[in-house]
RNA sequence: GUGCCCUUAGCUCAGCCGGUUAGAGCGCUUGUCUGUGGAACAAGAGGUCACGGGUUCGAACCCCGUAGGGCACCCCA
């Protein structure tokens, strides 16, 4: 490091970028703990783990996300390459099944569980850096892969406890079916699905008036939404539309898929939650047929994950067209969920078990946390011997460790070690042998 | 990217209309207690009042800028 005298004695600031945060071990293994219960759901239904860099070429990241471009990190490497930090992880994925056809025997089902950044303004839940979960099918065009996603996703927020959430399913080419039924033309489609997406936000007149403002002619922009206000309060609302536009190859294929997908979700133990609204439209400009958000209540932190299908992703780096579909979980505002209703236990601490000691007994101390570790506890040895044992209790409680394993000079001699139970403050002096034992049954 | 609110000790906060040495609780350190923590008591450490500039005889307090945090848009996980 530089040897510069000012940075000597803690001269400079200990900084954080603006949307990025350190994990302290509390919130560390909360964490750890929902990505192995998300990875768990994956892994069961056969998804494999990938990762990528976190940097890709600038070119390759761009020209997928639309408008949420200028959210992307950019710069320019020493070599002049132009770079950028991943916005997600469903691009490296197209790229990645582009450039190593030969080696992903399709469909490819695998799970991405990493961080990616984006430069927008911080708010609760919302972060510059932030991790996402996604799992994705690549290369099977079947509704039954989009609804095995749409379990994934279910079964993932009720692995963690999530208690209040509600996945929307929509399709991104019956929205578009409807608004050319409206007479809306084809080009201004994702105003349609801008203003739509806000019905339940600002009330029917207001999304007339955006749609309006965004160019769309008023008497189409009052029919379409007419029609999806009525399909949503109508108890079929896919034969509600199925209805109203008549006859549409293009939207009938897409109401049998949304059909297919609600078929299936109760065989795969997917029931109540999920919810056909035809007002969901998502910002994303690559999904092109169902898509889907999961969106909690309280706290008000929005949608918790969102995915969908998408034709011509994988294609854009590829020679050919290779469907797919999948879904990101946001790591982090499903934390802030966990944590508001504090839906997941502790999971006791960093050890079970501290080793105390002191001068001269260290040596025993560690041949004793050795014997503790191989007996499948996890054994923290204390690091200050010099200390009184009073101190090293102390340290122990505080770091929520329940048992403390006392090996001094007096142990030593009778080849025992004292087990004192930090909660209770119980004390029994013993064999080795006889506490891993007694600790064994209390389990 | 736009608008509004906030920032005082490690944490949570008090600080009246600008007026001398900026306070409390919790936490921390030490002692009562030389191999036994959590309690009690006592003492102590810890602050460039986010940072930079300005107004004023005088600024934690007023003004401007920057950074960080929050809320609403926008958008999204």
């Amino acid at each position: 490091m530089s040897n510069d005298s000012e940075g000597k004695s803690g001269n400079r600031k200990p900084q954080i970028l603006k949307g990025f945060r350190d994990y302290l071990p509390e919130h560390m293994r909360l964490r750890q703990q929902i990505i192995g219960k998300f990875r768990a759901v994956f892994e069961s239904h056969g998804f494999e783990p990938l990762d990528t860099p976190v940097l890709e070429y600038l070119e390759v990241l761009t020209g997928k996300a639309g408008e949420n471009e200028k959210l992307m990190y950019g710069f320019e490497d020493h070599g002049g390459r132009k770079i950028g930090l991943r916005y997600d992880l469903t691009v490296p994925l197209a790229r990645v099944v582009a450039m190593h056809q030969a080696h992903i025997p399709l469909p490819f089902k695998r799970y991405h569980i990493a961080p990616v950044w984006r430069a927008e303004k911080p708010q609760r839940g919302r972060f510059r850096e932030f991790w996402q979960c996604d799992a994705d099918i690549a290369g099977a065009p079947s509704a039954l892969a989009d609804a095995e996603i749409l379990a994934i996703l279910g079964e993932s927020l009720d692995a963690v406890g999530l208690p209040n959430y509600t996945i929307q399913v929509s399709h991104r080419q019956l929205l578009a079916r409807v608004a050319v039924w409206a007479g809306i033309e084809e080009g201004l489609a994702g105003q349609v699905y801008r203003s739509v997406d806000k019905l339940a936000k600002i009330g029917p007149d207001a999304v007339v008036a955006e749609m309006v403002e965004g160019g769309v002619e008023q008497p189409a922009a009052a029919k379409a939404l007419r029609l999806l206000v009525e399909a949503s309060a109508s108890d079929d609302a896919l034969g509600f539309i199925r209805d109203s536009l008549g006859d549409d190859p293009v939207a009938d294929t897409a109401l049998a898929e949304l059909q297919e997908i609600f078929e299936v979700l109760p065989s795969m133990g997917i029931t109540g939650k999920a919810v056909f609204d035809p007002t969901l439209a998502r910002g994303l400009d690559y999904y092109t047929g169902p898509v889907f958000e999961a969106v909690v209540e309280e706290p008000r932190i929005g949608s918790v994950a969102g995915g969908g299908r998408y034709e011509d992703l994988i294609g854009s780096f590829a020679n050919r067209t290779i469907t797919a579909t999948g879904v990101s979980l946001g790591l982090e505002r499903i934390i802030e969920v966990v944590r508001e209703f504090d839906l997941l236990p502790g999971d006791g601490g960093s050890a079970d078990v501290l080793v105390v000691t002191m001068p001269g007994a260290a040596a025993y101390a560690a041949s004793v946390a050795s014997q503790f570790r191989q007996a499948g506890f996890r054994t923290e040895l204390s690091s200050q011997p010099n200390r009184s044992v009073g101190d090293q209790l102390k340290y122990g409680s505080k770091k929520g460790i329940r048992f403390a394993v006392i090996g001094g000079e007096a142990e030593r001699e009778s080849q025992q070690v004292a087990l004192k139970d930090l909660e209770s403050g119980e004390q029994r002096t013993m064999s080795v042998h006889e506490v891993i034992q007694s600790l064994q049954q209390a389990e």
